[in-house]
DNA sequence: GCGACTTTGTGCCTGCGTTCACAAGTCGTT
DNA sequence: AACGACTTGTGAACGCAGGCACAAAGTCGC
């Protein structure tokens, strides 16, 4: 990690900005959509749900183009946020673990939206192999070398049962794959220069278990019974997600 | 979030911590099947894939019973944990939105595994509504006030399309549900005393996208190229979680 | 062209999280 | 009983992230 080191005049964004401009994008979107072509920080940070203080700075990471006394343009700052996050192109993805997961992933719309596209399912299993899905027909796990490098597949999608997690993972970055998205529960280990990122239902439940029961033993029991709840209490409508996001 | 004031003889158990119990327990879960009854820090650290300093003061937060020169008694450390993270008791769940990614979470057997239990199936079409799935029947999210009442329901899983998110969030609460995963591409806003967790693809697969590109404009454009890759450089084997984790 | 207003970009401070390194404590052996 | 090997728990240092507050910079109205 100190090993990357960041070039002086390089570009350096922390990871905590770059886990929020995918929201930011969103934002801008949205903002967009509703015809604004100009918006202020103020008014981005109230979509995105987040401080305007801080979006500011995360934008200056990037080199900004805000206008003071006007605010940001969005049509370019949609521009540079994806020039940034590499969603000018398109990212080949395969995914691994046809199960029951898998299956509603390779239907999820929301991958093609911003540039990843599904050019490989794979599996172990003989009787899903040759099985078509959305187009695609699931191709046997031993042949990833061959299909990664064919498909340009740089993003490998994991969702196989905890078990198999780490030997295919292993398989995708002999192939080539050097970005991993994990939705098995367990801790994958790969080399240096491959990314992973995990999802994983199973603790996000058991976070919120624990302030769960923090709530029920704190202060009011009677807390479920209020149905608006005793929210909106502090005057800044805080916005949940500053406190619970998975950042 | 100042509001809520941890009490100084309160047992706190910071955020960061608690974000990482979910995956020691698996860890020790692991380490019990393969018939430890005790496991040192080093130990379980490198299954959970954290450094070993790291998680004995995360241990050391819920009043660790580790033994000196010993390490940690596995079974009792797996119910220090559970109690800490309150999965002694069950969870009764709501999953809000039966489309695509809605239906393989109600199939999921990770729910069930530790103590969460989908006990409602709501959706707003009525071509669901009525529907059966896992021996659950799909429920209008009109009833929900009724059914979060009867069923004792606290946390509640959204996975409908962005656009209905914020409004089905509002009924969710509204209907006494004091927790909620989300996993529609939409910042939620919740009074206080609600907690929302975000489960997002999109954003993490922009993520990884920005760090690949990076590698790809950085030094090495042959890196793909390495089977082995030019990994387990660094003496220790560093699990990747730690660099690329959401925590 | 000028002044008042708006909004950005950022310096500074504070607090949290991570890591190192070591003292304190425990067990097994002699 | 004493010693050596091992492991925990934690004090201290460091770095990152968040947020306030303000100067710099630009726009709009007159």
């Amino acid at each position: 990690m100190t090993d990357q080191r960041p070039t002086v005049r390089d570009r350096v964004v922390p990871d905590a900005t770059v886990a929020r401009l995918p929201v930011y994008l969103r934002a801008l979107h949205t903002l967009a959509d509703e015809g604004h072509a100009t918006a202020s920080s103020e008014e981005l940070a109230a979509v995105a749900g987040v401080n305007s203080a801080k979006l500011r700075k995360d934008l200056s990471h990037l080199g900004s183009y805000g206008t003071r006394g006007v605010g940001y343009d969005v049509a370019m700052l949609v521009d540079q946020i994806s020039t940034t996050l590499g969603l000018t192109r398109c990212w080949n993805v395969a995914l691994v673990g046809i199960g029951n997961l898998g299956h509603a992933l390779a239907g999820y719309a929301g991958f093609a939206s911003r540039g990843f596209k599904i050019v490989a399912l794979v599996d172990r299993d003989p009787d899903r192999i040759g099985q078509v899905i959305n187009g695609i027909a699931v191709s046997d796990v031993d042949d990833l070398p061959r299909i990664v490098a064919e498909r340009r597949i740089s993003i490998g999608v994991l969702a196989t049962p905890a078990a198999a997690a780490q030997e295919v993972c292993d398989k995708l970055v002999a192939a080539g794959v050097t970005s991993i998205l994990n939705f098995a529960s367990h801790v994958l280990s790969v080399p240096d220069g491959v990314d992973v990122r995990k999802v994983d239902l199973s603790i996000e439940l058991q976070i919120l278990s624990f302030h769960e029961q923090r709530k029920a033993s704190r202060g009011a029991p009677s807390l479920t019974r209020l149905p608006g709840g005793r929210g909106a209490a502090g005057p800044p409508p805080s916005t949940a997600d500053e406190k619970a996001a998975n950042g």
